[in-house]
DNA sequence: GTGAAAGCGCTAACAA
DNA sequence: TTGTTAGCGCTTTCAC
């Protein structure tokens, strides 16, 4: 045996056309069953695998999609691409992951379509594109965003519904008690923003004043900036600090809790706080983090079928109509909010 | 334009053969400067871009290096698969990341080369894999092993020296002052355990009893376990507990963090603790964790460029040496052990 | 239900 | 230094 065998050694060897063997690995209708059990068992004995590079060529199809991400040792982000990687996989396509390190450039370049390779699809979950650059899109690849933002209308949007979980996260802590809530991760004046809100509707819900200064931006999604932000608004409400604190990420909620700590602050009984993405840090922190949960396997499964969808569009020369895809959440309930 | 533009359009466009394009894509030598110039404003004007599963016919490889890890959540491994994708690329390769899910049959199936797809390498993560499983291998697929097991002539071994980076985290602890360190992630009796070679080699230098009920065996890398174990460990100890703890991993040591606080033992003050990986939760728990930190960007390069020397000299039909490759490490102090 | 042959886009002999 | 051409291994018309 000098080299891999190939189809023509498995259809000498069942004594069948090549045409016949390609129909079986392909699982088509209209083989007699003995045949199919004759190429089978070529395909066994030579230990035949088909290359999927010839496959791919003849098929004019890449046999990847890509998925682009922030970067992958980012807990959500780490998580949900091993769900994408499962769900691709079920449909055999290599995922090809692409680390944009918060440059937008990166982003913006592989939404235009310039990637290492041709790709059959794109997944992109980046917080930075906005509806405006994907209008400016002219390449035709199937496209999937993700993350909170919205899309109406423009691109297909696998997501929660933003607005509705930071209500849940935030109603849980008005029924726990808490009157004065913090939000940390957004700015008082940005419009778009899902999470804020469905913050502010909780807090309207519930008779509860709105106060700006309890709002506070981060510039990026990291520990340390949730640390000094939640460290600033304690400094800036020395007197009557909040009672609870929703933060738009885990991640950043655990730097608020080291914020809250250092200060001597207990968490939950003087401060609670909420994350959101259910990381799996969540579970282990001290205390264990209240958070909302994000079917991120049906995020997964759905964005891959929708590229799929989108391909069988185009082929047939249907046009694809985007929508805004709900998947479903969870509130998580921990230490962090008194269990 | 209808399709995509191939290379024999360039080859048109710029009035030379294919040969000559290639030629300028591959960025072979001996092609006038002139020449190349047309031809790249040929590639330019139209978009052109290789067709990879074209080339990787031709070429008789598979483009596609496959990684495999237990899971693409544990920070870890996510830290290090996202320099591992980035050393793959700069030699044009896609990465397949496989998640065994811990299954070790999946790990084995890996070993002997049954993938969904031809693979031209395979890093192999995993705890598991002993060097038994090693020498039954047939597949001659480029291998190289990662993890803290040795693989002595048995296969490529890229990894730091785990017997010295742990003997430094005991010594670390033993020269701020404590004397009863236990060390939880292995049993007594595991003779092939590097961290617990270096935690008694260190224990021994600095003439202090070794006592094998202060070493704590976990059933997997997980936080819950840590929590488990120092928790038994405090139950056993209740009238002198351990004044530091050495953990295998940063996983386990927040689990251990947990079980102290909950006992109401201050970290460092009490107990310190070191753990094992520098995974980015390190930085954001409380207190923040000391750790080894293993060069992941080195462990990665060398990885990626250890399979490209296994294929040149399967190539050359020259012997590839299998070694045990050492990459660095650090100790990061932080509060864990008193900043 | 099965077979023969063309072609997917690229690389690499071999020629020139 | 550049051109010609025969494959790489698979799918897929089209005939049987």
């Amino acid at each position: 045996m000098t080299s891999r065998p190939r189809l023509a050694d498995v259809a000498a060897r069942a004594g069948v056309s090549m045409k016949t063997v390609s129909n079986v690995i392909n699982d088509f209708r209209h083989v007699a069953p003995e045949t199919r059990a004759k190429v089978q068992a070529a395909i066994d004995e030579i230990g035949y695998r088909p290359n999927l590079s010839a496959r791919n060529l003849a098929l004019g199809r890449a046999g990847l999609i890509a998925l682009v991400v922030p970067q992958l040792d980012m807990p959500y982000f780490a998580a949900l691409s091993g769900q994408i990687l499962e769900a691709a996989a079920r449909h055999n396509w290599v995922v090809l992951i692409q680390q944009t390190g918060e440059d937008t450039s990166v982003e913006r370049d592989a939404l235009a379509g310039h990637f290492p390779q041709r790709i059959d699809g794109l997944i992109l979950s980046s917080p930075r594109i906005r509806p405006a650059d994907l209008r400016k899109r002219t390449d035709r690849t199937p496209l999937v965003m993700l993350g909170e933002r919205n899309f109406q209308g423009i691109a297909q949007h696998v997501s929660i519904d933003n607005v509705a979980a930071s209500e849940t996260a935030v109603n849980h802590l008005i029924e726990r008690g808490r009157r004065r809530i913090a939000i940390i991760g957004t700015r008082p004046t940005d419009r778009q923003h899902p999470r804020l809100a469905g913050y502010r509707r909780a807090l309207r819900a519930a008779g509860l004043p709105e106060s700006d200064d309890l709002i506070r931006p981060i510039r990026n999604n990291l520990g340390e900036e949730g640390e000094l932000q939640m460290a600033a608004l304690l400094a800036e409400h020395r007197n009557r600090p909040p009672d609870a604190v929703f933060c738009v990420t885990d991640w950043v909620a655990l730097g608020v809790i080291r914020a809250l700590q250092t200060h001597g602050l207990r968490v939950p009984d003087d401060v609670a706080v909420v994350g959101f993405d259910d990381i799996p840090y969540g579970r282990a922190a001290t205390p264990t983090l209240t958070t909302i949960s994000p079917d991120r396997a049906a995020i997964a499964r759905l964005s891959v079928e929708s590229l799929l969808a989108q391909m069988e569009a185009a082929a047939s020369g249907t046009p694809y109509e985007v929508s805004e895809q709900p998947v479903g959440y969870e509130l998580v309930v921990r230490e962090s909010t008194g269990g």
